[in-house]
DNA sequence: TCAATAGTGTCTTTTAGACATTATATG
DNA sequence: CATATAATGTCTAAAAGACACTATTGA
């Protein structure tokens, strides 16, 4: 409970969280990061991360991260534990151990109000096009985005990623992005609406886009966890 | 790894790791369990922990609980995290971190040369014929539990219950034991060779047990980590 | 009108599951 | 011989996927 008083055994360490948000944006599977204030990571992008408090859940602290490095209050967004990174070696300067979260949430607001936070396409981490990590956030990311596409296949996480009410052709497009495919859109919704539980009819029909288009019926998140049959990768 | 080098709020805390070591004995799922000899806890048992040491990575103090507390080196047992349990009350005296583990591992030696541990059957844990449980790892086992039952749908893990060689006849036993279910022995196999790189055939006959029975073909684990297809729980 | 998106129908291929049949061992 | 387990065959039902078709909007 206290806290200040440590066992002779234990060393005295830090705990941290990280924290993956992934977004959809334009089609694209997008991820927040941050560029640190430290002078040796100039030019450098990190998840936003913060050191846990005491008296102060883990979840606590994933919050507050997003919300002191990015401007992102996101009560109802999805938020998960990824792993534990806990390499003796993994900082420089202090033995860190790290809590890698994954968030998911609707693209709704504004990128960000933080000068020093930005999405960015995950196609292009890892590339001459993306960012530099810093720490070793080289490892979390693609721990990350790989979660969240295993996820889709068997959970009903897509529906983290739109707001309610939503489209079937709006959830379409999650699981397009995520896996980066095409899916047809008469078996997608042959399967969705199937699956027990993933989505309820919530009434009304959306506006079509600029383009025209049919009117849409509007659905909201079933009470499914897990989907049974499960929606597999092509 | 919060881009703040030091911050006066981070705690002086400790990290522990617990194990969720799992294996199958007489066609039941078992789980190690041990009991400490802190005098508060008389009576109660635990998942097998220790605090992680300066300069030792966290699978390391993994292996080094099931050693030194149940006598078990197990170099190629499966290792995984499971999750990370920091709530700041989960312990009463001190703010500890857990990184929890799930460990994976044939019945081979003997249960264990250590009086202060043993396996319980997973099915009596939880019930009164079960063992009482210390600290908050009631909250640990379920997850366990149910992190083996869903792995063994999408990837290899099954084979991680069974030494090489090993018959198709004893893969299916390990799906039976840890879901609870009977499978057809033809349709089993014909979805488990079928299953790119699930196993591979090692050559040879097994013999067959004191019941007789025609001898089996004995396989070796193959190199897929995820099942295409996977195999779906009944 | 055309283009775009939503939703339905239909057909084929694949897969899952029930269950019978054959093969080869022990006692 | 009976019994047990392994492996294969067969049939049916369910699911996946390709693709045509209809419905309803915006421009």
């Amino acid at each position: 409970m206290t806290g200040i008083s440590t066992t002779p055994r234990a060393a005295a360490c830090a705990v941290a969280v990280d924290v993956a948000l992934l977004t959809i944006q334009d089609g694209r599977l997008r991820l927040l990061l941050v560029e640190p204030d430290t002078p040796a990571l100039a030019g450098r992008w990190a998840l936003p991360g913060r050191r846990v408090r005491d008296e102060e859940s883990l979840d606590d602290t994933a919050h507050r991260a997003l919300d002191e490095l990015a401007g992102i209050t996101a009560p109802d967004a999805h938020l998960e534990q990824l792993r534990t990174y806990g390499d003796p070696d993994r900082d420089a300067t202090d033995r860190v151990v790290s809590v890698a979260y994954l968030a998911l949430t609707p693209m709704t607001d504004a990128p960000t109000d933080h000068d020093r936070a930005r999405f960015w396409d995950t196609d292009d981490i890892g590339t001459s096009a993306g960012p530099s990590l810093a720490y070793d956030h080289d490892r979390i990311v693609p721990d990350a985005i790989e979660r969240a596409r295993s996820k889709l296949e068997y959970t009903a996480l897509a529906t983290a990623f739109v707001e309610e009410p939503f489209t079937l052709g709006e959830l379409r497009a999650v699981y397009e992005a995520v896996w980066g495919v095409r899916l047809d859109a008469g078996n997608f919704r042959r399967k969705v609406v199937s699956t027990r539980d993933f989505v309820v009819e919530a009434g009304g029909l959306a506006r079509p886009g600029p383009g025209g288009g049919r009117p849409a019926r509007r659905y909201r998140r079933g009470s499914a966890q897990r989907l049974h049959p499960a929606m597999l990768r092509p």
